[in-house]
DNA sequence: CACATTATGGACTGGACGGTCCAGTCCATA
DNA sequence: TATGGACTGGACCGTCCAGTCCATAATGTG
C-alpha cells in the first residue's frame, strides 16, 4: 500500500524493479541481522519490505540465496569505512593509534557485531559467505596494515621481521578479548575501555617494533 | 531397541534413571554442538540417546531447558583441563609460554570451537548461558592469569601496572585473530602457526613487563 | 502373586514455514 | 485501445517439529 502511493509520488518513470529490490534488501538485512537466519521468515521479510512474497522469490530464488546475497553485500560494505580512513603520514605511532581506534570502534558497532555473530553462526551452512567475510574483513584489514608496516620499515621508522604476523597479532590483540565479551554478553564496551585497550596495544607494539 | 537389550545385560538393580539421563546428555551435547540449536530436533536427540521423546520431556522440561542445561555443563567442564595445568614455578617466561600453549590448544579444539560458536549464536536467546560461559571461560582464565601476574610482580620477576588489563590483552592477543579465522572459515590451525603465535605473544609480553 | 506406580515409546496434534500457483491489477509502451 | 511484463495477495501444499496423549510394559510394594 505504501509502495503504491510512493509510486505515485516518486519519479514513476522507471526503477520499478530496483526500487522494490532495494526495499527487500534493506528489510532483509535488518531482519537477518536482528533475528538470525532461522528466526527470520520469508513472510516477515516480505511484509517488512512492503512487497509480496512472490516478488521475493522472483528476485532472489530462495531464502538461502537471499541470505547469501545480503550477507556478502554486508561483508563488502562493512570495511569500506575503514579503507577510507586515510593515514596522514605523521608519526607511525600516531598513525597506528588512529588506525586502532577507528578499527575498534567500527568492529564494536552493533551492526558489525551482529554481522560477525551471523557469519559465525551460519558459516557451516554458507561456507562461501564465511570466505567472503574473511577476505573482505580480517584479511583485507591485515593486508592493509602489513603493507603500511612494510613501508614504515623501509623508512626505518619501524623494525618488523614478519609484518604479516605482526599485523595479525596487532588486530587480534586489539579486538580479541573485547569482541568476545561483547558477543557473549550482548554488552557494549565503554569508550574509556576502548581507549585503554588501544593505548595498551599500540604501546606494546611500539616496544616490540619501535626504532627510537 | 539397543537400549532394551543393554537394560537386560547391565546391572538392572538401580541407576535406570541416571543411566538414561547421562545417555541423553551425551547425545544431546554431541548433536547440539554439531548441528546447532535450530537444526537439532528432539526426535533426533531421543533417537541418538536410545530413548523415547517422552523421556526427554520427563527429564528435562523442554528443548530450551535441555539446551540450557547442557550448554552450562559444557561451559563448566571445558576449562577444567586448563585449571589442572599446574604451573611449576620455573621461569616466568617459561610458565607463560606453557600456559599460552595449553590455552591455545584447548581453545582451538573442535569441541571448544563448536561450543564457542554455539554460545555466540544463541546468547541472545539464552543470556544466562552466555553469562555462565563467560564466567567459566574468559573471566576465569583471566583471573587466574592476573593472579599469577600479581604474584610474580611481588617477587619482582615481572613489572605489570594493571594485571587485569595485561592478562586480558595477553589472552586476547593469543587467540583473537586465530579463533576468528577458525570459526569463520571452519578450518583448523596448524601447530606450527600456533607455536609462532605463542612465541610472538609471550615475547611481546616479556618486552612489556619483563624485569631483566 | 496381585496391585499401584511409574517409565516408555509410538502415534498424534497444532502450528509454523518454505515454496508454488494463480487470478487479477497496474502501468508503460505501441 | 491493446499488449505484455511486473506486482499483489492470498490460498494452498508438503514438511518439519515441539510438545502431548495413551496404551503398554517394567518396577516396586503389600
Amino acid at each position: 500500500m505504501s509502495s503504491r502511493s510512493s509510486h505515485m509520488i516518486i519519479s514513476d518513470t522507471d526503477c520499478r524493479n530496483s526500487e522494490k529490490k532495494t526495499a527487500v534488501i534493506a528489510a532483509a538485512t535488518r531482519i537477518f541481522l536482528e533475528q538470525g537466519f532461522h528466526n527470520s521468515s520469508m513472510d516477515a521479510i516480505a511484509r517488512a519490505a512492503g512487497v509480496s512474497k512472490q516478488t521475493l522469490y522472483n528476485t532472489f530464488g530462495s531464502k538461502e540465496s537471499l541470505f547469501s546475497a545480503i550477507a556478502c553485500e554486508r561483508c563488502l560494505d562493512m570495511l569500506s569505512a575503514l579503507l577510507e580512513s586515510e593515514q596522514a603520514d605523521a608519526n607511525a605511532e600516531a598513525t597506528l593509534h588512529a588506525f586502532a581506534k577507528t578499527l575498534l570502534q567500527i568492529l564494536l558497532e552493533p551492526a558489525a557485531l551482529a554481522l560477525h555473530r551471523l557469519i559465525i553462526a551460519e558459516s557451516a551452512r554458507f561456507p562461501e559467505v564465511g570466505q567472503i567475510y574473511h577476505r573482505a574483513g580480517p584479511e583485507r584489514g591485515n593486508r592493509l596494515l602489513a603493507k603500511y608496516l612494510d613501508h614504515q620499515c623501509q623508512l626505518h621508522h619501524l623494525d618488523v621481521r614478519n609484518t604479516v604476523l605482526a599485523a595479525q597479532q596487532f588486530t587480534g590483540a586489539l579486538i580479541g578479548s573485547v569482541r568476545t565479551r561483547a558477543l557473549v554478553l550482548n554488552k557494549t564496551i565503554s569508550p574509556a575501555e576502548q581507549r585503554r585497550i588501544v593505548d595498551y596495544t599500540v604501546n606494546c607494539f611500539m616496544r616490540m617494533h619501535g626504532t627510537s
